[in-house]
DNA sequence: CTCTGTGTTGAC
DNA sequence: TCAACACAGAGG
């Protein structure tokens, strides 16, 4: 009835224009000059190369498209080792997620990463779980990273469906997850226990929040527990948004 | 040809 | 400062 914006879904970011091939621009405003930021496949990706110039280029404060999450928070001191025109070519060019997702990995110790991926072949879906860790080489500047598939799991019926939860294999569990009450077998050896990247660990095991991240650094937050009914650990809150979305990577 | 990104204008 | 719009001209 009210004239209020009747725009369908169009979400409207700061500094994002349309483009006419479906496309999206984004572009920042300062100092009585537009500068033009590039050209985008996705308005999210736009709207966050304009998160990333609105660091640099706004010394205060100014309204982002997206609120501070722990990636981006540390991007200021990310953009603090280059020059403004650095950053903006970074972005120009492309290469601005890939260098502060390297800068994300080396500065922490390791990154765990979820892949979801559809197969289309045999209508098959297969959740992966994969670890980034930064090889420290004393040699020169560049920095290396090894990627490693800890394990795939093909996604049953009902990790997909209405339950809002996804079973890890106990074996994988117990391996690469931290401790959590109810997992008996702790004689093994979880060295890598409480590494992840934002772990949020109640004093006592009993559940703990995974956080993974996708190729946009958009962060995926699952509640792991052991569940005694069925024996079995899983991810419940948070899983119901990745079975009914689709991962990037 | 495709498509970027600049020129321009008028709102806030 | 901002986005909407048109389209020169950069680039394949």
């Amino acid at each position: 009835m009210n004239g209020s914006s009747s725009n369908n879904n169009m979400q409207k970011f700061k500094g994002v224009v349309p483009q006419q091939n479906g496309h999206w621009g984004a572009q920042i405003y300062a100092n009585h000059q537009r500068i033009w930021l590039g050209t985008f496949k996705s308005e999210r990706e736009a709207a966050m190369a304009y998160d990333s110039a609105t660091i640099k280029l706004r010394s205060g404060e100014s309204h982002r498209n997206f609120p501070w999450n722990d990636q981006t928070v540390q991007e200021p001191h990310f953009q603090s080792h280059y020059t403004t025109e650095a950053i903006l070519s970074m972005i120009r060019d492309g290469t601005y997620p890939s260098k502060f997702a390297s800068f994300l990995i080396s500065t922490q110790t390791q990154t765990l990463t979820l892949t979801l991926t559809l197969n289309n072949e045999d209508h098959h879906q297969e959740a992966g779980i994969t670890r980034m860790q930064n090889n420290n080489n004393n040699n020169g500047d560049e920095e290396k990273f090894s990627c490693t598939l800890l394990f795939q799991k093909e996604l049953t019926p009902s990790d997909v469906g209405k339950l809002n939860r996804l079973v890890i294999p106990k074996k994988h569990a117990s391996r690469y997850f931290p401790y959590v009450s109810g997992s008996a077998e702790e004689g093994g050896d979880i060295d890598d226990h409480n590494n992840y990247i934002s772990t949020e660990n109640n004093n006592n095991n009993s559940d703990t929040e995974l956080v993974f991240y996708d190729k946009l650094m958009r962060s995926w937050k699952f509640r792991y527990c052991y569940w005694r009914s069925s024996q079995s650990f899983v991810f419940t809150r948070g899983w119901n948004r990745s079975s009914s979305s689709v991962f990037l990577d």
